[in-house]
DNA sequence: TTTCAAAATGCAACCGATTGCAAAGAGAAA
DNA sequence: TTTCTCTTTGCAATCGGTTGCATTTTGAAA
């Protein structure tokens, strides 16, 4: 008596005299099925507070309407954009979206990917964790060709489809303004290089200092986990180093903001002495002082694309594996924090 | 051929020579079943890339093992702590989550409830959004007696439990704060009163006033979405106020630091002509210059102690209805933002 | 060798919606 | 009234695990 038995479409049928087909097709909207009927069942469904059960439905059609999200961490304005942008998109086609965080570990992204495989979402939409070096945990996904489609921090490893902004040309850019505002000594602080993002950066950083003459040091890149805790220890880093840099461009304005300020704490002036250019365009870039030069990375736009295109294959109305990868547009945004009294 | 066929129990069983459920039972290692068997079976299902078919599972199970998480957004510091917190413990015991955004909207709300609803979670955990006034979409849970919990921006008009900081208390102590510093008219900028979390910071910024024998006026508390938009909209106001407060508590570090940066661009003199204070210790708060005194917020350990409640709940351990709610301290963060020299 | 409890496995019903195909009903034309 | 064509509706199998209960197997004690 406690507990309230779930109501099915059996029952629906009982209490219509009608076989449990015709109240399945009535409540999905079959026009096979006289409108008269329809509209009893439908009364009968909501005065029995009827609730459909998706797990019938979908071992039944063997869809699910569901997309899979694994991302490293939800926490950057970045990613919560992309995830905005997502839903939004997700929603008005009518799916739901399974968010997970592989919280930047191998091993949860690949307990996420087993999780998602055996939820059976219809796609998987995926930006790799920080160390994940190998893509076997992927490999169902293909096998049973569940479109799966990366963004942001991609692999081509799989031959799926990728979503990214051009992080080469993102780089040079950074690195070019940085040389424009008179830097010769350009430090370069990005993540691991396993990570298509910091590989371009880096390949960008290095083909602007070439272009521009600049000797390439291996000692002026620092990887880290461009984390605020590792900006603190960067500050640090800088303070001790023989041969001072001039400029900084860092892969993260959270990790660069954090650097700025305790470099600050320390005495630095801030551009003259070290001129700084971030990544992300992160809330926190506009509000350190000076202001942070910085990428602007179109975080919503990204994730209404992921999705859209997903949708899109999904529907058949654009294969997925006709593209091989989709780029986006960046933007330099200039603010004091690079630029210098020119002399 | 080209549609690989799905792997199932039976496929297994009929390879090994068994029955299905002696299969099943193996997957799940019940212990009735003979080691060497249960090896044999896993060794062919690895080998055979065999997934167990969750919908089938739960179809037969009645239970999901999945935990539905709604909140407005994710995009804060707060939030996504609050997430991280929960995907740890739900992971350990064994749980996925199931998280979705209302985007502060409660017609998303809504459909989100439903969607969790029918998807069958086995316990749902929300944080209300910004609009939300009537709580019938929730109706449903109640009645099937699946728990249901609220955190942070909690009701108890449905009589469920909640997980909550005491806003009275953070609301009192920043205020009284202000006032220690010689502050006698503070601004409060606060979020929409519906929610409890704002009305009761509100109450304790009251409470302090009085206690202190400061006039309570109305036309010092605002009430914005707290956005960093909302921010500089809020410098603007108070420049154009014909009487300038003193000291300004605002109900979120974002907004706080982005009507601060907006003054300072004015001129004003941060916190000799007006002194700060934030609330949820998020990032920017020592970002800004002058850093913000805030309230902090224990973001991850009130994910980690609403999904423990409710697992406890689910284990049967304890259950969910004999708490009301659980209430967790916080702490209030003094930084030069509001500091003045005492004079 | 017989006996019997414990361990291991199998049988078969069940969860609830979907769907191809068959059958019944309705209405119009002959 | 009969015939024939659309409309509607129903039958019954199916999706793939799970589980109470029955049955078989095992191994040790009698």
């Amino acid at each position: 008596m406690n507990m309230e038995k779930e109501v099915t479409i059996y029952d629906i049928a009982e209490l219509l005299q009608l076989s449990a087909a015709t109240v399945s097709r009535a409540l999905n909207d079959h026009p096979a099925i006289n409108i008269k009927t329809r509209q009893k069942v439908n009364a009968k469904a909501l005065e029995l507070g009827y609730r459909s059960n998706t797990f019938a439905s979908n071992l039944r059609k063997k869809t699910t309407q569901t997309l899979g999200v694994i991302v490293p961490r939800l926490n950057s304005h970045f990613m919560s954009s992309v995830l905005a942008g997502m839903e939004v998109v997700a929603n008005k086609a009518g799916y739901h979206m399974l968010i997970s965080q592989s919280l930047e570990s191998f091993q949860n992204e690949k307990s996420n990917v087993r999780t998602m495989f055996n939820n059976r979402v219809d796609g998987l939409l995926v930006s790799l964790a920080y160390d994940t070096e190998t893509y076997d945990h992927f490999a169902g996904f293909v096998k049973k060709k569940v479109p799966l489609l990366f963004f942001d921090r991609v692999t081509d490893y799989l031959g799926c489809p990728g979503i990214v902004i051009d992080n080469i040309k993102a780089g040079q850019e950074a690195t070019e303004h940085l040389i424009q505002q008179g830097c010769v000594r350009i430090l370069h602080v990005t993540g691991n290089l396993l990570r298509n993002v910091y590989a371009d950066r880096l390949a960008g950083y290095r083909q602007a200092l070439r272009k521009a003459g600049i000797e390439v040091r291996e000692e002026l890149v620092v990887v880290n986990d461009l984390s605020a805790e590792a900006g603190v220890d960067l500050a640090q880093a800088i303070m001790h180093m023989e041969h001072r840099p001039d400029g900084v461009f860092v892969s993260s304005d959270v990790c660069a903001v954090n650097c700025m300020k305790t470099l600050q704490g320390a005495g630095y002036q801030l551009p003259e002495d070290i001129a700084f250019v971030g990544f992300n365009n992160d809330h926190v870039s506009e509000i350190i002082e000076p202001k942070l030069t910085t990428i602007d990375y179109p975080g919503k736009q990204m994730g209404e694309l992921a999705v859209s295109t997903m949708i899109n294959h999904l529907k058949g109305i654009q294969a997925i594996d006709s593209t091989s990868s989709i780029t986006m547009h960046t933007r330099l945004i200039v603010r004091a924090s690079s630029q210098r009294a020119k002399s």
